[in-house]
RNA sequence: GCUCGCGUAGCUCAGAAGGCCUAGAGCGUUCGGUUCACAUCCGAAAGGUCCCUGGUUCAAAUCCAGGCGCGAGCACCA
């Protein structure tokens, strides 16, 4: 054996031989149960960082465990799209690289180049995730652009439509000025910003405002209707000296109104505000959109016209103020505002036509089947996050207007029913003249003729779906539901675990649980175990611009993916955050090296006693006789019941702990200090102690360690050695 | 505002269902050690009112209540 144990060619060398030798895929056997985790799709618009290796690391070790088990095994990997996240990250790049936008380039040449970009970085992340030792089946790999899956998404979305649960409809939706998209409430955030606040002057009144500059879509102005200060003008109409000269308002009541908040008086915008929006429905008010969807004021603003929200912002402020119409002005109010997750442009609230589905029904049976018992969550705590969410949920917006991701797949008799802003986005539909008979036809398959005209000119709705429409699917259409082969769903389906972060439990778990259920009938996974963040030595999160980042290609260039692997368990807990630092992986390296000496400690032993003696043939069911040995495999085996105990109830970390602990400071420090003198003299019943309980430690830490185990493995038992991969977990009664 | 999590050695964290805790690990620190598997090592040591206050209990780091301090999620402010 080498004196040192070089991590570069073993852990190549093995994962070649695991691959080849096809042990990643599993062989289907009707009595058997099958075990079947679904990777989650890392986003193929970057390379693979640590988070992405911590739940690999995960999933590889539930999945090598339970090979071990005898069961069929199933880990399919994948990539994601990522729909707007792509789409940002790509135009990104063009502007940089190319100085051009997506709209320079086409629909059609700007998806062709999303869709290089894209492949070139699953690519990659191919390469990282083999380097890690994820042993999914690569004959099953999937990524959720590709067409094979249009069938199953497209027959979802008409399904939906046909039972009701997805609509059309004018609704205030969150705008990304820079994505020029929609966007769920889920990809808003907020941050909290300084804004002047501007007491104006409006007729009888003085209301606070930071938007000035929606003063022109006023309809209407509020009070609370308990406020005792405004009871008579409720319902009265009052006359106000605005910027573009006289106007007259309606005063309404609404309980949204908070008394305390300023002066008690809210202008009313309800085309430019989601609570103005709301309370535009209750009391019938005009909605007049003064903003467009360029983020520029429109033609109703007279002398404001063209002028971006900005800019609009402080000009109408300075002309209120020359107009004598400010009261006052407060530069300490901060206040939070929506930003686009993505590229953190400020979100307009705009009202447009957009698809949504209905929720509460689908949420509804979700939640049924969390409380019957049918999906459990690991740890339980976030099944109350889950309730919270699903109890509140609101309609989903799965329209958006960008091109890289899923057509939707309804198409329009003309152009009759492409809302303005389709024809804003895409000028090529402009130039078409037939306004068609406005059908709307919504259907799996593309169609050739209007089923109401008979007519050819049907034009497929330009917007795409958002992408966690298409990858809350994935469970199900990547085992081949509602295509030509459904072999697969039939056997593995419902998968056993779903392993993901807890920061996406809304956007993605929420949503197949309600999916799977909705198309198939069925829970989609058993399990939703969720792990942390990964962040560095000092609770920080990793990123480029902090410096903290740590890549796991380098790590495992420099101390092996085994190193790495184990510390992205070892010391941690089922879902909190992993801290991790350099120091840590140099110890789980140091720690490879003591299992490595130890193994060559072995090893020398076998060769000397097999130049003094006859072979050494390992018994594992020998009972010696002498006191330490037996004391060792006392304590061995109630190890060994502890540690499947844990690695059935997904407690990775201990189980990493006891094999480190007992490696090192039991076996190695004192029972191999305690026998070297036996085994000078060739005693058998200590080697094969010391064999067995190394050996089965071997075994039990090859989910965590699989390429120096295995290597180990080979070196001890032979050429002919059965690889541990396939080795059989060991029994825990003996 | 609502909800959740956390607070244990200098640092990062384990300690699930109360007694095996006279509270552990890794890193760091100090001292000693190189022929004998391993300096990516071995041996030893220092270092802790287990956030605070009450309560339940024969017994609390662990359970309960309140407080303080951090972090996160959700809601959202005109």
């Amino acid at each position: 054996m080498d004196k040192v144990y070089k991590h570069q060619e073993v852990e190549k060398k093995w994962y070649a031989f695991w691959e080849k030798e096809g042990f990643f895929t599993p062989k289907t056997d009707p009595k058997k149960k099958p075990y079947t985790i679904i990777m989650p799709p890392p986003n193929a618009n970057g390379y693979l960082h640590i988070g992405h290796a911590a739940f690999l690391t995960l999933e590889d070790i539930m999945i090598r465990y339970h090979r071990m088990k005898g069961e069929v095994t199933l880990w399919l990997p994948g990539a994601d799209h990522a729909g707007i996240l792509t789409q940002v990250v790509f135009e990104r790049k063009l502007e940089k690289e190319e100085h051009k936008s997506r709209f320079d380039l086409g629909r059609e040449e700007f998806v062709r180049r999303s869709m290089e970009f894209t492949l070139k970085n699953k690519e990659v992340m191919e390469r990282q995730m083999k380097a890690i030792g994820a042993s999914c089946d690569w004959s099953r790999e999937s990524f959720t652009l590709d067409p094979k899956f249009n069938k199953p998404i497209y027959q979802t979305f008409k399904n939906l439509y046909d039972d009701g649960f997805l609509y059309r409809d004018f609704r205030m939706i969150n705008w990304c000025v820079r994505c020029s998209t929609a966007l769920s409430d889920l990809e808003v955030v907020y941050k909290e910003k300084k804004d002047p606040l501007y007491y104006i002057k409006y007729g009888p009144f003085v209301l606070a405002t930071v938007r000035p500059e929606t003063k022109f879509g006023d309809t209407a102005v509020a009070v609370h209707p308990q406020d005792r200060r405004y009871q008579k003008y409720i319902g009265k109409e009052i006359k106000a000296e605005g910027l573009l000269g006289k106007f007259s308002l309606k005063v309404i009541a609404d309980q949204a109104v908070d008394p305390k908040f300023g002066t008690g008086v809210v202008k009313v915008t309800p085309a430019h505000d989601p609570d103005d929006f709301a309370m535009g429905q209750r009391h019938h008010l005009e909605v007049k959109q003064v903003i467009d969807f360029d983020g520029r004021l429109n033609n109703k603003t007279g002398p404001y016209k063209g002028m971006t929200v900005e800019a609009a912002r402080k000009k109408t402020a300075e002309d209120l103020k020359k107009k004598g119409l400010i009261e006052k002005i407060d530069f300490n109010y901060s206040h939070n505002v929506a930003v686009c997750e993505r590229c953190q442009t400020i979100v307009e609230p705009l009202v447009s036509l957009q698809w949504f589905i209905k929720t509460k029904p689908l949420a509804q049976r979700a939640m049924e089947s969390v409380k019957k018992g049918e999906i459990k969550f690991k740890p339980e705590r976030f099944e109350k996050n889950f309730f919270i969410w699903m109890e509140n949920i609101r309609d989903w917006c799965i329209s958006r207007q960008l091109w890289w991701g899923h057509r939707i797949p309804v198409w329009y008799c003309g152009k009759k029913n492409l809302s303005q802003l389709q024809l804003l986005m895409n000028p090529e539909l402009t130039k078409i003249k037939d306004e068609g008979c406005g059908e709307i036809i919504v259907s799996a398959k593309t169609p050739q003729t209007c089923p109401k005209c008979l007519k050819t000119n049907l034009i497929q709705d330009p917007d795409t779906l958002d992408t966690w429409f298409s990858s809350g699917q994935w469970p199900y259409t990547t085992l081949g539901f509602a295509q030509d082969d459904g072999r697969d769903f039939e056997y593995f389906y419902p998968t056993s675990v779903m392993e993901t972060g807890y920061e996406i439990l809304f956007f993605w778990v929420a949503r197949m649980i309600m999916l799977g259920l909705y198309s198939t009938g069925k829970v989609p996974f058993k399990l939703v175990y969720l792990h942390g963040l990964v962040r560095d030595a000092f609770g920080q999160k990793m990123s480029k611009s902090k410096g903290n980042v740590i890549d796991p290609l380098t790590v495992i260039d420099e101390y092996g993916a085994d190193s790495l692997r184990m510390s992205l368990v070892y010391g941690t807990s089922v879902g909190s955050d992993v801290k991790l630092s350099e120091k840590k992986i140099e110890a789980m390296r140091n720690f490879g090296n003591k299992i490595w000496n130890m193994a060559r400690f072995i090893k020398m032993n076998m060769e000397f006693f097999e130049k003094n003696n006859k072979k050494f043939n390992p018994d594992i069911n020998y009972l010696p006789k002498n006191s330490d040995d037996k004391n060792l495999l006392k304590k061995f085996k109630m190890l060994t019941k502890l540690i499947t105990k844990n690695m059935d109830t997904y407690r990775f970390a201990p189980v990493a702990e006891i094999l480190y602990n007992f490696l090192w400071h039991e076996l190695a420090d004192i029972y191999i200090e305690k026998v070297k003198e036996r085994l000078k003299n060739n005693d058998y019943e200590a080697l094969n102690t010391l064999y067995q309980a190394y050996m089965t430690c071997m075994v039990m830490l090859h989910p965590f360690m699989p390429h120096i185990t295995e290597e180990i493995n080979k070196k001890l038992t032979g050429e002919n050695a059965k690889p541990l991969i396939i080795t059989p977990w060991p029994k825990n009664e003996r």
